[in-house]
DNA sequence: GTCGACAAGG
DNA sequence: CCTTGTCGAC
């Protein structure tokens, strides 16, 4: 069976839950990964998407963050945290199992400043995050991570590395703490089918017609341990949805398997 | 000629343009009176008006109130203006000639409560705008006055009158200085053309449902001077445009004149 | 730029 | 219930 995967960090997903029904009734995805859906468990509009036939489970908190993870398939819950690292009551991570693949979608903290406390934060939030893939998974059995990683891993990831270098998303220090994870087992589902540079996920809003301008940065991601990796067929971006009207300032990442049974 | 007029509390025109640009190009009235339009004059959406063919005049503040006039025919405005008695800075009343027939478009001070100094504000503004007709125009020539009187006239034009007389929108006070603008020299056009009650212009929306019990008010006037009133063909309100995603909280009323030369 | 929370006004 | 301005976050 084709499995088609996408993530995408929504920024309000009541916001923007019409114009996500529209782009799901039109892609039908397997399963997809949402962030920054900034809303309470209770206000989460479950219906709404059962209507277009997709199933949802969720992880939210008042006003910032909060994930999700939308699929027409059944899904069973994958329990497990970071640990103490976590800030308690932040809805960041959330895993599930769908259609016999665990999918594991984060939202990344986003880091602010390289001298500020909250970059610390993110470096150990990465760091806390390879050992619950080593608690919960093998790099030996099919697994996929998905979300907002709030790192553009290459230079290639950024439009103009040189300046960047340094910055919040683009820091040394975040690429050997994402390459640590990466080392446990994962690889970059969506370079291997697109090696080239200039794929942007995330333009900043407070950058005008930065879109247009091609000024973004690949920070969203598709992830895979090896033995789902090569059965991947193929990897892309939508930037479609990024020139509608209130956009958010991501957009779709998607991404394809060819899995043997079912 | 026949000339199509329309008044519209539009509450905010920068949140329902779109819903105001559809609803002109579907109905093509020749002069339309907002109020409550939300928006300083540097931030009036000019040129989207402009677009689709109709030309603005209009006066706004910050926040509050605000009132303009749109058509597809040229304007000139009127000077003109309630004097001490109205606070400065308050956009409530604006006046242009379209096609020789002067309109003035008004958005009556509410009056929250009838104990309250803003009720005795309304009831000032209505008698300083007899005394502003009086200056300006006479009652033996074509005049329009159409807006949000703030005020239903009639028993016939409340849902509830036995509970409702006394409450601010249909007070006896409120009646008096109403009728003593309207003995200077107007008439009722829509209740010319619509004797019977139930038909309102005005529904809160804090009375849950208040559209489809039709618990509403008809405070919404197009009111016109005996040689023009004894021209008017017909006149009714439209509701459809309340039961969209997101209404104002007052719908259209529209009439129509049989007018001589041009 | 755009979001959610909040408070004020109707 | 709905809109506005202000605020903080990203």
């Amino acid at each position: 069976m084709n499995f088609k995967v996408a993530s995408f960090n929504i920024n309000s997903i009541r916001a923007r839950q019409e114009m996500l029904a529209n782009w799901l009734t039109k892609n039908k995805p397997d399963v997809i990964c949402l962030q920054e859906t900034k809303v309470m468990d209770k206000d989460f509009p479950v219906e709404y998407f059962q209507e277009i036939g997709y199933n949802s489970l969720f992880k939210g908190q008042k006003s910032y963050n909060g994930v999700a993870i939308l699929s027409p398939h059944p899904m069973t819950p994958i329990a497990g945290d970071l640990g103490d690292v976590a800030e308690p009551g932040e809805a960041r991570l959330i895993a599930a199992m769908v259609k016999d693949i665990p999918v594991v979608n984060t939202y990344v903290p986003q880091g602010q400043a390289p001298d500020s406390e909250k970059f610390a934060y993110k470096l150990a939030w990465l760091k806390a995050l390879r050992d619950y893939f080593a608690r919960n998974f093998s790099p030996d059995q099919p697994l996929l991570w998905m979300g907002d990683f709030n790192v553009a891993p290459e230079p290639i990831d950024v439009h103009d590395p040189k300046r960047l270098l340094g910055h919040v998303g683009f820091h040394p220090e975040e690429h050997k703490v994402l390459n640590y994870v990466k080392e446990w087992g994962f690889q970059d589902v969506f370079r291997k089918h697109q090696p080239e540079g200039g794929h942007f996920t995330f333009w900043d809003y407070r950058i005008r017609q930065g879109l247009v301008r091609n000024l973004g940065w690949r920070i969203d991601h598709i992830w895979a341990t090896a033995p789902l990796a090569e059965k991947s067929t193929n990897a892309w971006i939508d930037i479609e949805p990024r020139r509608l009207a209130k956009p958010s300032d991501h957009t779709f990442i998607l991404a394809e398997f060819a899995l043997s049974a079912n």
